[in-house]
DNA sequence: ACCTGAACACCGTTCAAGT
DNA sequence: ACCTGAACACCGTTCAAGT
């Protein structure tokens, strides 16, 4: 560990390595954390180096976020379509719980890139193979993405409250001051509504029931 | 139009005031422009006057949050159950709608507040009366909030983009520049894509999905 | 093309002080 | 209790310049 960072060469610095650093700096200090400054000292460059591939902050997160979505599998092959559906929004879901980042790059930017029409790509060519018309395969992928993005978003959202004893403390005290009176379901599924707001079998749940949904729907 | 901001005298300041200030703010210059200090100057006050009233930007956003959904309507009585549930998600979205910064407000911060308890309660009351058991109940309202939250963030995102013309240029280019041999049915679906990211319909398409997987699984 | 250094116009928040 | 003023430790980005 020296004390002064070492000024890197030139001509060393690329797209791929900028992004990769930018990703492990997210994970590492939180994506809200990270600045581009961070990055350029990170990389031991001055911060107008990084204008030199990307022309601005949003350009590089939409790099971060084409970078991880290549890592969504593929579409599983031989098994039913609600399965197929299954595994890529749970595909998709288990990368934003692995990169907490990826959850907020998702939302706040609108899609594009390589990779990110190939996870689209994919879930498209399974609704049209199960039989849906080119307008319902379309709605059905809107839906399912924002469900998925929405119900991660959320559960990495408490998740990271929870680790904060601060906030997870006023939490439960602003939650306990509430009125048996005047909000009795509230209070009465306190215990339910905590254990509901993330999780494995919560997630499958609305998965299902859009699944049901769509079985219902879907032309033989 | 004074050019010089005239000093506000003391003891003129209200959390109310400022909560409703900081709403206009951010309905005026976007979510995103919002600052403390801005919020400041508006009210002629220096930007530690503020904090008298909030102990940070956090709990300031709580307050407008909270403000907000007071807005949303009450249950509906006389309906089908199904009728309730559509009319208080519609409402949260159409308030969304109104008021985009609740988008951000909703993602961003675990839920608190008396107003946000008022609204759950509401939700989770007609799950009960509609035969849910406890946890049925709890895991429901969290499906439903998510899709709300994601599917109405989502639109709101978009439409700010396309409001873009910079941004709405480069990702029309970077969507004609995919091949369709790689990507065949994101390129047949196109159009149907660009009709299905927000709007009313698809709105409803996801919501009618989810009620129609609850009706399959409800307790007669 | 690739990168630097100084500068601009901002942030949220702390701290000590004034009324 | 209510608010000020200066200061700290940051931001993203522009602009002109160097190699």
């Amino acid at each position: 560990m020296s004390v002064t960072k070492s000024r890197t060469p030139r001509n060393t610095l690329s797209s791929e390595l900028i992004v990769r650093t930018a990703l492990d700096l997210m994970e590492a200090k939180g994506t809200d954390a990270f600045s581009l400054r961070g990055l350029a000292a990170e990389l031991g460059v001055g911060p107008m180096a990084l204008y030199t591939y990307f022309r601005n902050k949003d350009d590089l997160y939409d790099a971060v976020r084409d970078h991880l979505m290549a890592l969504v599998p593929p579409v599983p092959a031989d098994v039913d379509w609600k399965d197929q559906v299954r595994a890529v929004c749970r595909g998709l879901r288990a990368l934003m719980l692995q990169h907490p980042c990826l959850a907020q790059l998702l939302g706040s930017r609108p899609l594009s890139g390589h990779e990110t029409a190939r996870v689209a790509e994919g879930l498209l060519g399974v609704l049209r193979s199960a039989g849906f018309d080119a307008e319902a395969a379309a709605r059905t992928h809107t839906t399912l993405f924002t469900y998925v993005l929405g119900a991660t978003s959320w559960e990495i959202q408490m998740a990271a409250e929870r680790r904060d004893p601060e906030a997870w403390r006023r939490l439960r005290t602003t939650m306990e001051s509430l009125s048996a009176k005047e909000f009795p379901t509230v209070v009465d599924l306190a215990p339910e509504l905590a254990r509901t707001t993330g999780g494995d079998e919560q997630f499958d749940y609305g998965l299902d029931l859009l699944l049901a949904g769509l079985e219902l729907r879907r032309p033989s």
